[in-house]
DNA sequence: GAATGACCTTGACCCAGATCAAACTAGAAA
DNA sequence: TTTCTAGTTTGATCTGGGTCAAGGTCATTC
């Protein structure tokens, strides 16, 4: 194993980048230490399929790095990404033992895996993890209805900009960052799966893109590098009050 | 008050309708005294905005009966339904408070409510209330993630279908009833709110409804009675698969 | 029993976004 | 260096569903 490699097969909790924020967040040394009991890493490579939907689901985690997505596919094809996995969040659902969704690893990812039933039982048997994953799971329920505005009304180019404002607001947030000034990040998704998001075809996430960047809402480096110089102007793109509406 | 006033005022848990359903689903009876206590009961006639986007929340609790609207409006009108509340749905979230969106009654209904701040305290002491709220939870985070489907990739006509569907679905465990054989129910929307919920427009609904009715694949008495003949047919025409997908 | 108003249907037309097709870009492999 | 390939852009054309407009149905009220 090279020095620099970003695999990892072992880790304290105690010095984990996702303690304050994932599923462990409310534990209590003595919690964390039965966890770390049971947990073990598993990396995944960008483009891998961590999980078949209908497949047995027998283990449950949180992303550590690296980005995951969770897509439906219908019989004929279509396809509809109906989440966005980041650091800390949840993967699996307890009480459940097929997965409904694929997940497939959209980067490298490392993730801190449970098999299920040990962590059900701790779950049992320890509020704080109910609590914390209670707390999450209302969040994503926010975040689902949010996005259900966006595929249900937005047009194509005001869809373009939320996913944008998303992405950006949640780089801001990791990095610390204000909203004001620009903001430059790493588009972490191809045309397609942006489609996919979006419920759009690549064509025209291409286009709007384009578009985006003639108007000056943003500019590109590359193909995938985005500066954001006024966010007030891209949640005005975006159909989004300017202030409000600001959930998490 | 008359005999068969539908208004509740008052009523034992015991011979609560939804009292296996709801969020005090697993309450043992000391607990579900305690509830006792602090509850009490709401009606809402059919129209009436039972809470604004916005408001302050003091309140949280259950759909007894009736039902109603989860929506969020964008400034210039655009709205877009996000979840459909039917009896034992649970209503407001613990921890934030004020209201994220419009909640509407679209019948008489009558709710179980809680002020917020009790309920929160009873919510961290009685892990039977958390609980079962969790599974509510990830219960409606699923249905959103297949509405999402729904919204970003079917066409008219397989939106229509795929929301009788699940309206026929519902009534037919409510009743328990099969899925063979036809099914008959009362249409608990507007074309309007069918279409809020949809992505589409009234035009398109009345249109799509007309065009299932042509094909056969619905039976209408008057606007809103509906008769569905072959439940499989229907499922084809929304798109999903015949037998799987069967969550709830 | 005429008038009102909420809800629904249908027609004509239009446009945002899909589809089909071709070409461009840049990193990786040979 | 050339070739390959995955990802992306751009153009031309088509179409599903939106928009605008007119009427229909039916329960309620005066």
């Amino acid at each position: 194993m090279l020095m620099n490699d970003p695999s990892i097969t072992s880790r304290q909790c105690g010095d984990c980048p996702i303690r304050h924020r994932a599923v462990c967040a409310r534990c209590e040394s003595d919690e964390l230490e039965r966890l770390d009991q049971i947990k073990y890493y598993r990396n995944f490579e960008a483009g891998q399929t961590v999980i078949w939907s209908g497949d047995k689901m027998d283990f449950v985690g949180s992303v550590v790095s690296g980005i995951a997505t969770l897509t439906q596919t219908m019989e004929d094809g279509r396809t509809q990404m109906v989440g966005l996995l980041l650091p800390s969040d949840f993967v699996g659902r307890p009480g459940r033992d097929s997965a409904a969704y694929d997940v497939v690893a959209v980067t490298d990812m490392v993730m801190c895996c449970f098999r299920k039933k040990p962590f059900e039982t701790m779950m049992s048997e320890t509020p704080h993890i109910a609590q914390r994953l209670l707390e999450m799971t209302l969040d994503e329920l926010d975040a689902a209805r949010e996005w259900m505005l966006v595929l249900g009304r937005k047009t194509a180019r005001e869809k373009i900009a939320s996913l944008l404002a998303i992405i950006a607001r949640r780089d801001a947030t990791l990095n610390m960052a204000g909203m004001q000034g620009p903001i430059t990040f790493e588009l972490p998704l191809t045309r397609e799966a942006m489609a996919d998001y979006l419920g759009l075809t690549l064509e025209t996430v291409s286009r709007q893109v384009s578009a985006l960047k003639k108007d000056a809402v943003i500019t590109l480096e590359g193909k995938r590098r985005i500066t954001i110089h006024d966010f007030n102007r891209l949640l005005d793109e975006a159909g989004d009050d300017s202030d409000g509406g600001m959930l998490a």
